[in-house]
DNA sequence: TTATAAAGAAAACAGTCGTTTGTTTTTCTA
DNA sequence: TAGAAAAACAAACGACTGTTTTCTTTATAA
């Protein structure tokens, strides 16, 4: 019965593994994370992960790969809400950072981890966060903009704010993820209507 | 005489291993670089750095300063040249972005290492960058805008995207630093003339 | 209840890390 | 040109790195 191979067991501290590992590369980034330190944060021996992942970079490839899929998810359930090209990017904004500055660690290891910094692993990790900028070029494809408008300074313009916002951003201060999503929209969407 | 203690040589190859150490730090990062390979890029051995500076990350905060000093002045000596608050930013971010993606490694490693790779020289970075900060806060504190106008998320919205640009510039593309720089600002400026 | 495979423990490997110590070379000054 | 200080060499320190190997426990399907 071939089937009945490779069932994972129910105790499985895959789940575990992973959760902490996204905490770890968040807090300290990848280099300065060591296999010991995630290992003592499942509490496992560092030599258990082995069993799990064949080499460090591929443990950073799994969380970086549910990071962009989490945000993958969160956004294109946002847009869906929406019609009005303004209101569908101002919901992906939204969405974008909601996801990175509230969801928890797996988001933010994605635009923290730079493919740079995994050079036996660069190349997946583009490939993945381009999978993902190609929505928000889309969505700002769409928008009533000026012809003169350059679209794509708008997105890089767009995006680079948001993904910035990870380095000033501070839980419990007074403006809170959307509050921030909204302002960087209505100052990019007032100057368009002229 | 104590005058004639602490004249340093003519062939100090401080200098080099501040270049070496900056070039590494901007490629790599700051967990990612070892002693070992900036002494081997200076062309000295691992021990003899630590003549220079007593620890690494004394080294990390001898680039850091003179990334900052080289951004400070270079921003200084543009916005000198104007006195309409719109023409002074304007030259502000051009400097600022030509500072990062073109001077070379120095101001890079200000805006690529974060002050939470360095715990025991998180402050004193904290503190360099924030000198920096107020210059900016300043300028947008001068533009004409109207009333209701948020000018930190303005100014956050400005330098985050402008900083990110590290991350998706390359030399030698369709857009220099310059014209990223005035496109970036069109789009926000064009939204506050309503 | 028992065989089986999944999951992890235990211990070690060779290599690298930041750093220290003692010594030597090099440059400048008196 | 002799002495002193600056600068770098040479070699090693203990701790830590990613990873491998062997062995043991444990849950699950038959």
């Amino acid at each position: 019965m071939a089937q009945t191979l490779r069932i994972p067991r129910s105790d499985n501290r895959l789940p575990l593994i992973l959760d902490q590992a996204a905490r770890l590369f968040r807090e300290k980034g990848y280099a300065a994370t060591s296999m010991r330190d995630i290992a003592a944060a499942a509490d496992m021996l560092p030599g258990s992960l082995y069993y799990h992942f064949a080499a460090k970079e591929d443990l950073l490839v799994a969380v970086y790969e549910e990071g962009v899929r989490l945000i993958t998810e969160k956004v294109r359930a946002a847009i869906a809400r929406h019609v009005e090209p303004w209101q569908r990017l101002e919901a992906a904004a939204v969405a974008h950072l909601e996801a990175l500055l509230k969801t928890g660690d797996y988001a933010l290891v994605v635009i923290r981890v730079l493919p740079q910094d995994v050079p036996k692993a660069a190349a997946r990790l583009v490939k993945l966060r381009d999978g993902y900028d190609r929505l928000f070029a889309e969505l700002v494809a769409h928008l009533p903009l000026p012809p003169e408008t350059d679209r794509q300074s708008f997105r890089l313009l767009l995006l680079g704010a948001l993904n910035w916002t990870q380095h000033w951003f501070r839980e419990g201060g007074r403006s809170s993820p959307r509050s921030i999503a909204r302002n960087f929209l209505r100052l990019l969407r007032e100057a368009q209507k002229a």
